[in-house]
DNA sequence: AGCGCATGATTCGAATTTGAACAATCGCGT
DNA sequence: ACGCGATTGTTCAAATTCGAATCATGCGCT
């Protein structure tokens, strides 16, 4: 078996881990719903068009993007294609490597990522970044950092 | 249209907002990971053990349930009916309420969640709770504290 | 050139999640 | 006691997500 004593969580540790639980299951929905019915976007077809927007030359190899994003190719594969038929990205294929695929955001991409980001960016403003002070989210700025960094790295395992 | 000069994200701000939600995949990822394996139950799943235990007699309302888990109730029908399969929570009707369900932990959900936890914990606190300076967590409950009372509340719309 | 393992992306089926619609019941106000 | 809007939990179909398997290709090595 285990360890017969373990170190559970005091309250403050608690008080920490749920409360980003909570926080993040509340603001998840709030945004999900805020953004489908302003822009007809889901929260992932938003990050995707996000990082295609970022990208030079808005493009971006599927693994690359699905790497990004922390999601499965497979959902990545499934998420594309919607987007693809809804005419906000389009594949292209790497001339380099018959393999590869790139994901193109197309005008209407942008322009329907233009049209939801202000709205978007109000509502997580509004819920999270103006609730808390300068301080409090430097702190939780390194702090995800650190835990971000830690989590990709497979020696942090 | 929506206000024409939008107040974007800083390069704080930003770093806050997007490591929240690298943390939040990533910690997901893991601890969904860890739990199946070494428990055989999903993080929802999980969660639900949890509060039935908290609760006295082991015991909750469905609707009382989903509203502490911030998941739909539709949901939850089918998460208990999974645990049920699995004899870990069983359903037992309201005397009071004949349209009330109440979801009873089993001796074997309470076995299986204790002998979940201390894995689980550990991992918390591998990947996330040990990680942060206890200044750090302070700043994390209190800001996440607020968060979470302003998103349940409806005046914080 | 040819072998063999790693990569890139998709496909497939199963599991989960969602939201709307439903049926039954409650309980408040008259 | 009655009417009726609110509540409780489930059901249903559709959308999403996951992971294993697949297929085709790239690349290093001999």
């Amino acid at each position: 078996m285990g360890n017969p004593d373990t170190r559970w969580l005091d309250d403050e540790e608690m008080r920490a881990w749920e409360g980003f639980l909570a926080a993040g299951a509340l603001l998840n929905r709030r945004i999900e719903q805020q953004l489908k019915e302003e822009a007809g976007l889901s929260h992932p077809q938003y990050e995707i068009l996000v990082r295609l927007d970022r990208a030079p030359g808005g493009e971006l190899r599927m693994t690359e993007l699905a790497d990004t994003l922390l999601t499965s190719k497979s959902n990545l594969t499934y998420q594309v294609t919607q987007l693809e038929k809804s005419g906000l990205v389009r594949r292209r294929s790497c001339p380099t490597d018959v393999r590869g695929v790139f994901a193109v955001l197309t005008g209407e991409g942008r322009r329907r990522l233009e049209a939801a980001a202000p709205g978007h960016v109000a509502l997580v403003r509004r819920l999270l970044i103006d609730v808390l002070s300068r301080e409090q989210l430097t702190v939780l700025a390194d702090g995800f950092g650190t835990v971000s960094r830690r989590l990709r790295d497979p020696s942090a395992d």
